[in-house]
DNA sequence: GGTACGAATGACTTGCGGTCAGTGACTACA
DNA sequence: TGTAGTCACTGACCGCAAGTCATTCGTACC
């Protein structure tokens, strides 16, 4: 009797042609001028059907961004299984984050939407919960790597892996932002070029939790990479 | 003739008395809960007068915003006008924003929404104008002290004033935000102090950026204020 | 062929941002 | 003092979009 399961199987390939149109979509329009019709025409679906896998737009919303957290959680992950040096797989982790941004813009727009709070009243729990999972789930992977820097000294040992991680993440998030929202601002009033801004940033901050043997090791790979 | 003079100031005293009741609303309610009913009523006029003020809900948030933003303007300004030593002013600026946000949180979230292009397309280009005329002003007065620094060789010469500004008050920025929004989740799950987090981040962002004779002048600050 | 049941529908309700024809208080002038 | 003109103000109304639910439809099972 697979009927059961065929139904199981039906039910979630349609949550995810749904999450596909309304990917579509938002990625066109954004949150706020995407609406619910759009979405459901895209989807070939009644507006209520939609009701049916999610319990309210935002939801969907955020059920096409995990897409992207997923992603970028593949793409981290892949860092960090390569097993490379601890100073070169932090550089590296560095890199990709801003490669997910320039591959992804889409993805890397919505999930500031979940880190503020204010514009997301109509979350159900259950969602909320999940990208909280998620979320959390990426932090840890980061985390422990740190952790390994430390271990193996060449992250000073004063310095809580936490920290470390949350300094460095967020720093990098808020500059990728500005490079989204202002680069040709600060480029034509300033002549800045943020995303010098965000290496540069990223290399004061790596060096400055960095041990002497953290340091050496950094400087040998970028004399490595410039030549 | 004082006739059109009052009426102009009756004009202004109007947009400020607005400004008044939708500052109570969106204080309490935050943008997407507030509705312009509510603030006509909280206003004692009808909701169509709010409209020959302010030309949307959103028009209105940014104007009550920019009061914070005001405030803000001031409150450095006080530190840099008292000419202390630049590493002093520094690390004044610094605990005057993180003080600006435990004292005024309200004005602080609706700062970020301004930040957060993908949720204002009700702006009209007016109140943008504004709102990134008196940013812009804000911005050129840090970035001026910073100047200042390299020019007293407090600041290191191979860094641009500008981009040091961008990522010290980046780093900021992003921290306070995230105290104000996961403080309890960070000290809870991982047993994280983020307003340490915030203070330890500035540290290595500021030393990273002295000068030698700058160093010596930070720590000889650090070791007098911690006597 | 009939029945049970979950999936899907779309007209409808609700709520809010924004509009505009109408009102009346105040001003200017004869 | 009477009258025409101005303008701040009003609130009923409109359009739109999120979300609901009584009804219909398709399929499995008897």
């Amino acid at each position: 009797m697979g009927i059961t399961e065929r139904k199981e199987r039906e039910k979630e390939s349609r949550k995810e042609s749904i999450i596909d149109a309304a990917q579509k979509v938002f990625f066109d329009k954004g949150l706020l001028l995407s609406t619910m019709d759009e979405i459901a025409e895209q989807a070939e679906l009644a507006k209520g059907t939609l009701y049916l896998y999610y319990h309210s737009k935002e939801d969907l919303y955020l059920a096409v961004m995990m897409r992207g957290l997923s992603l970028l959680h593949g793409m981290l992950r892949r860092v960090i299984g390569s097993h490379g040096s601890f100073v070169a797989t932090l550089l590296q982790l560095s890199d990709t984050y801003t490669q997910f941004y320039e591959e992804h813009k889409n993805y890397f727009r919505m999930m500031h939407f979940f880190e503020t709070p204010q514009f997301h009243k109509q979350v159900s729990e259950e969602m909320h919960r999940s990208c909280d999972s998620v979320t959390q789930e990426l932090w840890n992977m980061v985390i422990e790597e740190l952790r390994q820097g430390t271990v193996q000294q060449m992250v000073r040992s004063d310095l809580s892996p936490v920290e470390i991680t949350i300094v460095l993440w967020s720093n990098a998030t808020t500059l990728l932002m500005r490079i989204d929202a202002q680069y040709d601002l600060w480029k034509e009033t300033m002549d800045i070029d943020l995303k010098h801004t965000l290496r540069l940033s990223t290399q004061l901050l790596i060096e400055s939790i960095l041990t002497e043997k953290g340091k050496d090791e950094l400087h040998r790979i970028l004399n490595t990479r410039n030549r």
